[in-house]
DNA sequence: CGCCTAATTGACAAATTTCAATGGTGGTGG
DNA sequence: CCACCACCATTGAAATTTGTCAATTAGGCG
C-alpha cells in the first residue's frame, strides 16, 4: 500500500557501528522540519493517478487510503494514523488516493530529498525497509481476511486492529474510536455498509461489544473478540496481556 | 509478499563500460555463483514460522506461496516463476510458507549476506526496492481484487494475468500453462474448487476460453477477457522511475 | 431544537458455498 | 501398450451467506 506503518522494528538490518551522524537518526525527525498541513474531514490529500511528488507523515487526526475501480466500486486499503508515512514508492504517480477521515495535520517531504537522504543515510534505509516489510505483513493479513474470513471474522479482526492501537497509547482501554463511516469500514473489510450494521447489532446482542455512539464502541468480551477473528496462529502480534477477562 | 517479482529487468549485463565492479550490477547476478537446489512437485521449500535464513530466487517451475489459518483454511498469496525472488524481508522469521507446485531449481542467499549486499552496493538498493514496490502493488491488485471482484472477474483477472506472463516470453502466444491444480487457483482467488472449475465451463461455454488438458487454456477471445477482469484503466500504466542514486 | 445524513432494520434476491455424485486424466504396473 | 486406479475436476441440487432495495430510526451538527 505505500501507505507505511511506524510501528516497533528496530535496526536488525545494518550492523554498523555508531559514528557521527550526519543526517536525521529517524525517520520521524527527517520530517521535523518540514512545514505542517491540515485539511478538513472529507478533503482528498491526493488521487490514484496524481503526480507524486511529495511523502506525507500523519501528525495527527486518520486518513483513508484506497483505489477505485471501473464502476465506481470504491475499495480502502487501509487508515492512516498519526505517525504513518505514504507516498515512498518510487512510482512516478500514486497508485491509490488519500483523503482526510476527520480533519488531519500531516508533514510533506518532497520526494526527491526523501530518496537522496534515505540513500545517503545506512541509518535511514533500515528503518524505511522495515516500514516496507510492515506494510507488506499488513497488506498479506488483509489479504488473508478477505480471501476466506467471514463477515463476522472481518469485523472482529478490525475491531481488535483498532483495540490494539488504542492500547499502545492507552493500555488498559476497552473503548475505541472508529471515526470513519460505516460505509468505509465496508470498503476495508470487502463488504457492504448493511453487513457491517448487522454483524455490529449481532455483537452487541452476545454482548461482546457495546455501542457508544456513532464513532465509539467498547469491547467488553476481548478474549471473545479476538477469537473470533480468527487470526489464531499467524497473529504474532498477539499479546496476551491483552486480553483481560472472558 | 516478500515474494518479488521480477518484472522489470534492468539491463546492465551489456554495460560493460564500468571497470572494476566490487559488487555485481545485478541482485540476479548475486545469485549466479549459487549453488543451486531442486525440489519435486509438492515439496515444501519452507514453512511459515521457519527461522528466515535464506532468499530464494526461482530458476526453473513455480512455487506457491501461501499462509494457513485456525481451521486449515489455505490462503495462496502469490505463485512464484522463474526471475521471482521470496524471502526479502528482515523478519527474523517467514511469514507464509512456499511450496513447489511442479519441480522447481532455484538458488539460494544467505540473508545476512544479501543484506550486506544491498546495503554496500547503491546499486543494488534501487532494484531491490523497485522489486518491493511492484510486489506491493500486486499485493494492492489482489486486495481489490478479493474485496469487490465476482468471481468470473477474478478468474478472468488471474488469467489475464497468466496470459500477460506467457507473453514476455512468447509475445503472440495465446495458450496459457497453469500448472497449478484448481484448488490452488480456488485458494488464489479466495474461491472454492467448485466455482472455479463453474466459471471456467461458463467461459469455455462462451467461447472466450478453450482448454487443453488440466493444465493449459488458450485463450480465444483476448479483449474481452481483458474487459471481464474488470481492471479497468489502472493497468498499464507503469515505467519505473528508479531512484536516484548517489 | 430540528434537520440532514448516516445507520439500522426488514424482506427478498443473487451469488457462492456446501454436499454429493459422476466423469475424466494421467500415472503406474501388469 | 493397455488397463486400472487414484486423484482431480466437473456437474447438480440444496443451503447459506451476503448483497440489494426499501423503509424507518437516530446521532450529531448547525
Amino acid at each position: 500500500m505505500y501507505a507505511i506503518n511506524s510501528k516497533q522494528q528496530i535496526d536488525r538490518f545494518h550492523t554498523d557501528a555508531v559514528a557521527a551522524r550526519p543526517s536525521p537518526p529517524t525517520i520521524e525527525a527527517l520530517f521535523d522540519r518540514q512545514v505542517p498541513g491540515e485539511i478538513e474531514a472529507g478533503v482528498t490529500l491526493f488521487l490514484e493517478g496524481d503526480r507524486a511528488t511529495h511523502l506525507y507523515e500523519v501528525v495527527e487526526g486518520v486518513l483513508r487510503v484506497f483505489k477505485r475501480i471501473t464502476d465506481g466500486r470504491r475499495v480502502i486499503t487501509g487508515f492512516l494514523y498519526p505517525g504513518d508515512l505514504v507516498g515512498a514508492s518510487l512510482k512516478d504517480r500514486h497508485l491509490f488516493g488519500a483523503e482526510a477521515v476527520t480533519r488531519t495535520r500531516f508533514r510533506r517531504f518532497g520526494r526527491r530529498e526523501f530518496q537522496e537522504a534515505i540513500n545517503n543515510s545506512p541509518e535511514l534505509r533500515p528503518q524505511l525497509f522495515a516500514r516496507l516489510c510492515d506494510e507488506m505483513a499488513a497488506a498479506q493479513n488483509q489479504i488473508v481476511l478477505l480471501s476466506c474470513k467471514t463477515a463476522e471474522e472481518r469485523l472482529c479482526s478490525f475491531l481488535f486492529d483498532c483495540l490494539k492501537r488504542e492500547r499502545q497509547t492507552m493500555p488498559s482501554t476497552s473503548v475505541i474510536q472508529l471515526p470513519m463511516t460505516r460505509l468505509d469500514i465496508a470498503d476495508y473489510l470487502g463488504l457492504t455498509i448493511e453487513t457491517v450494521s448487522r454483524t455490529i447489532t449481532k455483537l452487541t446482542g452476545r454482548g461482546i461489544i457495546a455501542t457508544e455512539g456513532r464513532h465509539a464502541l467498547r469491547i467488553l468480551k476481548t478474549s471473545t473478540l479476538a477469537r473470533l477473528a480468527g487470526d489464531g496462529c499467524d497473529d504474532e502480534d498477539y499479546l496476551p496481556a491483552l486480553i483481560q477477562r472472558n
